[in-house]
DNA sequence: GTTGCGCACACAAACGATTGAGTGACGGCC
DNA sequence: GGCCGTCACTCAATCGTTTGTGTGCGCAAC
């Protein structure tokens, strides 16, 4: 690839006025004549300026980082989609790191990242107390997080309203006229279900409704569903409702109902959170709390690149942008069956209609 | 950041001293004392090499490029994620393009990786006849295609046994007792799409079963499935399996066949491709060939690094690696109705009893 | 006729690391 | 004692751009 200097023997100009052309530096003007010359020389070579070194010069690479627990999950996938689109756009570029969500992992990332030279980071990996956040933040590096929160430092953030989500979640339940609803919680070190547990808990305690054995740890994937709900079904009395931590737990939960016997929506009806793409194709269609995940990592990456771009104005202080969520209703719920006082049904009843959702995942 | 200039400082050697002995250069022996001094100075200063300076200097920037038409796809973004396990260990980076299928897209983000100076780009979004990829690999840049494969070059590529795959699926349904089969083909100018439906009519034809009428133009996507199926139940006979171009069709197929008024797989087998994690988890769960997309993704990406790193020896040579497919027999397919001669059913007959399904995607 | 001032460009020093080519000092050998 | 060879480094050029500081030239003013 060319470079600046054969470029400028081309034009018979020196290279850094080729380098002022090509920026329309201000202060300093360049005839007709030669600006032709140098456009000619360009076309001819198709030069195009080499980044690196301008990154070198400039000390800004436009890359950023984006540390995720799976890329393969639809969930981060689509949020990758969102950051790209508005990266892209600002003449940024995206690095994505896949944590597992394992600590030591972000921790290498990191170093390779800052070796690199790259000018911020997204995290989606956060815990609700982060030594690497707090970290990162203290010693000035242009992060955003976006979803889950860290409570040890006030870093700026995009993230949902997750009290308005579950309460919309446990209101369409009651609205349905349900009274007795489990939560299978997601992990209490991610601020996003330690979010939607409290409000499910505060929501049922001013109802008057909690009942602290229907809410049970879980885990934001579909086996920790499975195994929650086989827990909350060996409880003397059962729930007809249940609000889990996500989409993927909702899954489990069912699977697990099923398997003993209960349908869904007729005698458990199920709320899940998140919508991803699976959440309306499966059967019945779930109805779910919708997070707006590419729109999420649109915004976060627009904050982050402010923050780069921008001038020492808005430098200091931690914007932190909250997104509504919003409820979809389609077939996991319904009003409770007319029996009141829901009793454990007998096991055996039959696995419903669909074997293959019997099966572990 | 500290650099190596500071380092040197504080260590009392020259910065070079360093540089050689971070790489343990061969023709440099290092005291013990002073390797000591210099691994001190780095500890103090919690030294990184700045990789940007040393991108400039090696002309090698350890970054990949990968295209394809959108990450969000699942199928894309598990391809992503062996992509991206395999470079790291390797010490490179990847930078992601969403081309959404447009050239000038693909066009676009070409220029600006260049310009980045990436070491190689591996390529998921060619045509069979996709002038950018010819281009490419004419100018000697380092590409390997991955999935899709471009007939003009004979570029390095990573793609599936897609004969194979497709003869899985017919066979199956052979296997059955199927003897009227259709098929939803994919976009004819992706290599994929295009192999699966010769194959299809190939092994048709070879069992004297082929019947023009049945294989419908679609795309990989779920509305094109609905349509194509559409047009397949109004023809005079209408077949009792089908085999679609990809899950997704699929989907759109069935939701079209319920519409009106077919059971699956009772009144109509399906097959799927590739697996998509979706097709296990609708309902009826997709009988489907399973695309390795993850071991895709990570073998592309070994060939790739294989020719930034390996010298001459292999460089000239277009390694093509081809994956096998595996069928994944699921609820979708059963044998044929007893009722021979399968006849148009009559519209109106109910909806089947997901009405969601109904619902164009 | 010298000074002053724009104009339109050239020069050269960075940015931070790598690397081929030195360069003193020391030791061994004849 | 002079010579060569090794050891353990240092020097300086280089990668391709950017940018602050010249610099010659033409023109106008006094």
């Amino acid at each position: 690839m060319a470079t600046l200097k054969e470029v400028a023997r081309l034009a018979g100009v020196h290279p850094s006025t080729i380098s002022r052309a090509l920026r329309n530096d201000p202060n300093l003007r360049i005839s007709e004549a030669t600006r032709r010359r140098i456009l000619q020389a360009i076309e001819a070579t198709n030069y195009h300026p080499n980044r690196v070194a301008r990154s070198l010069k400039a000390q800004r690479t436009h890359l950023l980082g984006l540390m995720v627990p799976d890329i393969a999950n639809p969930f981060f996938a689509v949020m990758l989609r969102g950051v790209e689109d508005v990266a892209g756009a600002w003449g940024f570029h995206v690095i994505v790191c896949n944590t597992d969500e394992r600590p030591e992992k972000a921790e290498a990332y990191l170093h390779i990242l800052m070796g690199r030279q790259i000018d911020g980071m997204l995290i989606a990996t956060s815990h609700r107390e982060d030594p690497i956040v707090q970290r990162l933040w203290r010693e000035g590096y242009a992060i955003v997080l976006v979803n889950r929160l860290c409570e040890l430092a006030q870093v700026p953030s995009v993230s949902l309203d997750e009290a308005a989500g579950m309460r919309l979640a446990v209101e369409h339940l009651l609205d349905l006229g349900h009274r007795h609803i489990a939560h299978i919680a997601g992990p209490p070190q991610v601020s996003t279900a330690h979010q939607r547990r409290r409000t499910f808990e505060e929501v049922m305690q001013r109802h008057g409704l909690l009942r602290p054995e229907w809410v049970v740890q879980g885990d934001y994937n579909r086996q920790a569903g499975y195994q929650a709900m086989r827990q909350l079904l060996q409880l003397p009395e059962r729930p007809t409702a249940l609000v889990a931590a996500n989409d993927l737990a909702a899954l489990g939960a069912i699977s697990a109902a099923r398997e003993h016997g209960l349908r869904v929506p007729a005698d458990l009806s199920v709320v899940g959170y998140n919508d991803i793409p699976l959440a309306a194709e499966v059967s019945p269609a779930l109805t779910t709390v919708r997070v707006p995940m590419s729109q999420m990592g649109a915004r976060a990456a627009e904050l982050l690149i402010a923050r780069i771009t921008g001038g020492a104005g808005q430098g200091c202080v931690a914007e932190r942008v909250v997104l509504q969520p919003e409820l979809v209703v389609r077939e996991s719920t319904a009003p409770p069956a007319p029996r009141r006082r829901a009793l454990a049904v007998g096991r055996g009843r039959g696995h419903g209609h669909r074997p293959a959702h019997a099966r572990l995942p």
